[in-house]
RNA sequence: GGUGGGAUGGCAGAGCGGUUGAAUGCACCGGUCUUGAAAACCGGCAUAGGUUAGUAGCCUAUCUAGGGUUCGAAUCCCUAUCCCACCGCCA
């Protein structure tokens, strides 16, 4: 959630921002909706204080009208009208506040001034670039078959146990995804200074609201057959910054770390990377979040996106370092930088990793702080993440990138002390 | 699943129909004292919204959340959520 009080004082250049994202802000709307709040504001206000007068007044007639035996019902009558009167007024000033929220709730974040400008991913800026493609002297094969052809990956038995867009991993390949997420945890726990947390994988309506999936993506979602409106997590974003809604941080920064699986619906992305296990209904991923002080979120970005990279950078996959132009931009992001990785069999960078900096817009619908030491204030904290990586990618990565013409695959260096030694799967 | 007991400011913890936005302690901030520090003492210290030129004053809301009773609710009643204890069941 943006903050009202920009809206009030710089309606037309938040607006203008907003366009660089594609969100038509309904200024006009905005103006006649808190011109009708403040009206039915101020006359609630004003009959809520002469109903406390009343009151207290009233209290002390009361007790010597009884005192002396006489009638009370001349006092009580007139406290009646004030609250007929007062509850009129204050049902429609509730109903005017409850339309500006949820005006305000689906309003975006508003993207940072180095945001590049574009409508949607062809306008992305490409930031740096990192490794050799491989030249290989085969066609390339994708991971789907590589897999399949070792007896490591199978779908048919996936969509047996469930359906379309879910995998089955079995042997050196099942235990190649266990030594990804090892790997990186370790990496950002004992390196990158992140605390190793244990979520939840089911969260309620108030935390997906907090991080900002709920209301306007619910369709993106997988929703419980339960009355407590539960719901599987699309990525441990929302658990991990969720641990401090509605409460205030004693010492910032705090920088966590944790391995979950996430799940997706995948709703409206139906025909688009069918086969193999780029995009599934369950993936594993390990998310990096951090709660900074304002100041300090731009350089928490950089950081964050370096710690995923270095991921990458140890296995020695080739990628690229991507910034999100404002089109592409998500609905809770002030900036985005998307790590790709090379996929050989598609020719092409995929998305591995997409770190943001969310500002204050996640804290402000958390109701999460810090004491400013400076000015003695509460103020709303900044949050930033990023995957550090999505492993069902990496996955796909590695048997891509280190295959041989006879379909065996290397295992990366780094990956060898996990794995028992092994040099090679075939 | 059953039965009890809880939820109050940054924290701990009083209050249990009107004078309580809320005692007290801790923490924090300012001051006195001191060569300096500690201790002691004095003072200050909730959040959000409205009004306003105003971080001044005034007004409103907020004692887990939502309903209700009452002229008046932190305080009484109902519901939900969470916590704690004991019993039953169980990875």
């Amino acid at each position: 959630m943006i903050d009202i009080k920009l809206l009030r004082t710089d309606l037309q250049r938040v607006a203008a921002e907003l366009k660089r994202k594609n969100f038509n802000l309904d200024s006009a709307l905005f103006l006649a909706l808190d011109q009708q709040r403040k009206d039915r504001q101020i006359l609630t206000e004003l009959l809520q204080a002469q109903k406390n007068k009343y009151a207290k007044e009233i209290g002390k007639l009361i007790q010597t009208a009884r005192a002396e035996g006489t009638n009370i019902e001349e006092h009580t009558a007139k406290g009646e009208v004030l609250k007929k009167k007062l509850t009129a007024s204050e049902n429609s000033m509730v109903q005017i506040q409850n339309e500006m929220q949820e005006m305000l709730e689906d309003i975006p974040n508003i993207p940072h001034q180095t945001v590049p400008v574009g409508s949607n991913e062809a306008d992305n800026l490409e930031i740096s670039r990192y490794g050799e493609i491989p030249k290989l002297s085969f066609d390339p094969a994708d991971h789907s078959d590589l897999g399949v052809k070792l007896s490591g990956i199978d779908f048919e038995r996936a969509a047996k146990i469930t359906g379309a867009r879910f995998t089955y991993l079995s042997g050196t390949i099942a235990k190649l995804h266990r030594a990804l997420s090892n790997f990186m945890l370790d990496v950002h726990t004992s390196e990158h200074n992140y605390k190793e947390v244990y979520v939840p994988f089911i969260v309620n309506r108030e935390s997906l609201f907090g991080t900002g999936q709920l209301p306007k993506f619910e369709e993106d979602l997988f929703k419980l057959e339960d009355s407590r409106e539960f719901y599987l997590i699309p990525t441990a974003e929302v658990p991990v910054t969720n641990i401090f809604r509605g409460e205030i941080i004693q010492e910032l920064p705090i920088k966590l770390v944790s391995h979950t699986p996430c799940f997706r619906s995948e709703a409206g992305s139906h025909g688009k990377d069918t086969k193999g296990m780029i995009r599934q209904h369950q993936f594993d991923k390990v998310e990096l979040v951090q709660f900074v002080e304002p100041q300090h979120s731009w350089s928490a970005l950089e950081e964050l996106t370096h710690h995923a990279r270095s991921i990458l950078q140890r296995l020695e996959l080739p990628h690229r370092c991507i910034a999100l132009c404002g089109g592409d931009l998500g609905f809770a992001s002030a900036k985005t930088y998307d790590l790709e990785v090379w996929i050989p069999s598609q020719s092409k960078y995929r998305e591995i990793s997409s770190c943001s900096n969310f500002t204050d817009f996640q804290a402000r619908r958390m109701k999460t702080r810090y004491r400013n030491l400076r000015t003695g204030n509460l103020d709303l904290v900044h949050t930033v993440n990023g995957s550090g990586l999505a492993v069902g990618r990496t996955l796909v990565a590695i048997l891509e990138n280190y295959q041989s013409k006879d379909g065996s695959i290397t295992i990366p260096e780094v990956l060898r002390p996990l794995m028992n030694g092994l040099e090679k799967i075939k």
